[in-house]
DNA sequence: ATTGGCACTCATAAGCTTTGAGTGCTAACA
DNA sequence: TGTTAGCACTCAAAGCTTATGAGTGCCAAT
């Protein structure tokens, strides 16, 4: 077990380079940090945080920089998270306030995670593997096309504008949606298609044609709109801080920007005691993510979770502030989601 | 006037200059062109060219880079839009043909812009400024809530999720409905707000309760989203040509995502005789992208234009190509719609 | 366990020279 | 008049050397 002092060491050596973007050495520690103890003593506290690969030295001899296990053993273990300030709260509440529909709503939260944070953020939209139909809507909007609507419960909506070969009466179109509606609203859409499936004889007479038309299209929908979705705001941040990584930033942004990588990635993510979850560099599977940090924090609609919301950047990142940032944020955004 | 050989000189500098980031010298010239002359000869007419301010020396003794007047001038004059490939035109023809709703299809089509052509591509939604209302519909989503929806000719569709103070009759919203569509339906949006408001005093009885919390919504959509949009796509492709920018990316990438400045900008931009608009370096009037250009294109929908498509990218971008592919691209974007 | 002392390392910066592509100019030439 | 060869000149970039100094590891003393 590593004793105490070290351990302080640690996290004095995290805070110092997360500030300065400086390896950290023995002397300028015990300057800025009270140990009561000398240089020399810091030295030999360094030495067992090397051995254990918590810290490490760019050059043989210069100060010393946190690895990934050390960021993460400092996150989990002598990190405070630091609670959003007071102008903070204020921004947050006043951006989410003014917002009206759910496009409008994530996209203003991604653009303030990222002010607040100055990382880049992302915001992925609610899941509808997880959600319920709360309604369908067939919309005639003239003679030969009608608009397919499916409205889930987490305010998600989805439409499709379809060509229908042959005309089509009223009161047909109306029998269809409400037949639909029946069948499927307040079920998860999970279950869609297999529910329609099997209720496909129930369907008699005029309706029948419509019907063949319409229902694949509906499964389309339900299939088409499982693809998640990702909103990304912030990417000058990420150039501003080219430094911070060793080739270029390009690899970065191009797998940031792929969003089924992104997904997959922020999907294998599972909440921690703090609310958030955090991978730090090469806890990162994707291998162009290894110099960055993504934490992520799970929103909720209805009572359970519907998708995350996070930022990513620099391995060497201010978690403090950032785990704070992503978690008021997650929770203003659960809030704004209900008044929905 | 400026005789002939200079322009050809011009011509293959740019071209050279676009090919290798090197200041091009009048030796390199003469080797991989013909043009019958000495270097010595050469010289003279690039004397000619600076002289013009169509090329410029980085140092007292360095090859030429051509000046955003001399782009000018080789896009105006000297350049041949070159057609896009077979393959790119596959690509293109695939990409389109696959999407289904107007989200998804201005999404391929920004990610296939900046694949075709390496730069960050934009593609603007169409502007609801010049489109008219199709459809207006009205959803009860449950006892309290409304859903409301705008659908526009340029197969954009908005909604919003109302909360109804007191309970309404399925009756009366559908009366309503119906009353809404009379009056705006085919009307261009910038009249809907006046029409409801003229026709305010027609509505009697049961609907007027309900009238007074929905219209006002619906004057909120139009307004709401006469506010224009851009999706971006391939920033990346930015950050691996950090090298043409003098500081950093980051100012550009600032400029980029801030919706309003760019919005302004294209909106600023008429079409020449290729169909395309074009602005270099100091041409834009936001200084971050002095040393960008922006090339659009406008698409249609239903013969008239609705919005704009193009890429950003270093002033020393390739011309030729990206003329053509934004182009392509636009054209197939208006075909693709006029599907939806 | 802690400390002062000390030799050692090595990235960074500064100063210096070399190299070579490229220029402008001039005088000769067609 | 337009073209050319020749030549001195410029200057960024690359290479080399040296100086600097923050920081280390180790050891003997406390």
């Amino acid at each position: 077990m590593i004793p105490e002092r070290p351990l302080e060491v640690l996290k004095a050596i995290v805070q110092d380079y997360i500030q300065s973007n400086e390896p950290v050495g023995s002397k300028s520690l015990v300057e800025r940090h009270s140990f009561g103890v000398s240089a020399a003593t810091i030295r030999n506290d360094m030495a067992i945080l090397e051995e254990e690969e918590l810290i490490a030295a760019p050059h043989t001899s210069s100060g010393r920089v946190p690895t990934d296990k050390g960021y993460r053993l400092f996150v989990d273990r002598l990190n405070e998270v630091k609670p959003i300030s007071n102008a903070e709260r204020a921004a947050i509440e006043g951006f989410l306030s003014k917002s009206s529909d759910l496009d409008e709503t994530l996209s203003q939260t991604a653009r303030l995670l990222s002010q607040l944070t100055n990382e880049i953020a992302l915001v992925q939209y609610p899941s509808l593997g997880k959600a319920s139909v709360r309604h369908i809507e067939l919309i005639a909007i003239d003679e030969k096309r009608l608009l397919l609507m499916l409205i889930t419960d987490s305010g998600r909506i989805q439409q499709h504008v379809m060509e229908v070969a042959s005309g089509y009466e009223a009161a047909v179109v109306e029998k269809l949606r409400n037949f639909l509606n029946d069948k499927v609203a307040g079920k998860p859409l999970s279950q869609v298609n297999k529910t329609l499936r099997s209720s496909k004889d129930e369907i008699a007479g005029p309706l029948q044609a419509l019907a063949n038309t319409v229902i694949p299209e509906v499964a389309m929908l339900v299939d088409a709109n499982s693809q998640e979705k990702i909103l990304l705001a912030g990417t000058s941040n990420l150039a501003k801080r080219q430094g911070e990584f060793p080739g270029s930033i390009s690899p970065v942004l191009e797998a940031i920007e792929e969003q089924v990588v992104l997904l997959k990635l922020i999907s294998e993510m599972q909440a921690d005691q703090h609310g958030v979850s955090l991978r730090i560099g090469r806890e990162n599977t994707v291998d162009a993510l290894s110099n960055t940090s993504v934490l992520v924090s799970g929103y909720e609609n209805q009572g359970s979770e519907v998708a995350k919301v996070g930022v990513i950047g620099p391995t060497r990142m201010d978690y403090s502030s950032n785990i704070g940032a992503v978690r008021a944020v997650a929770r203003y955004l659960t809030q704004s989601l209900g008044g929905l």
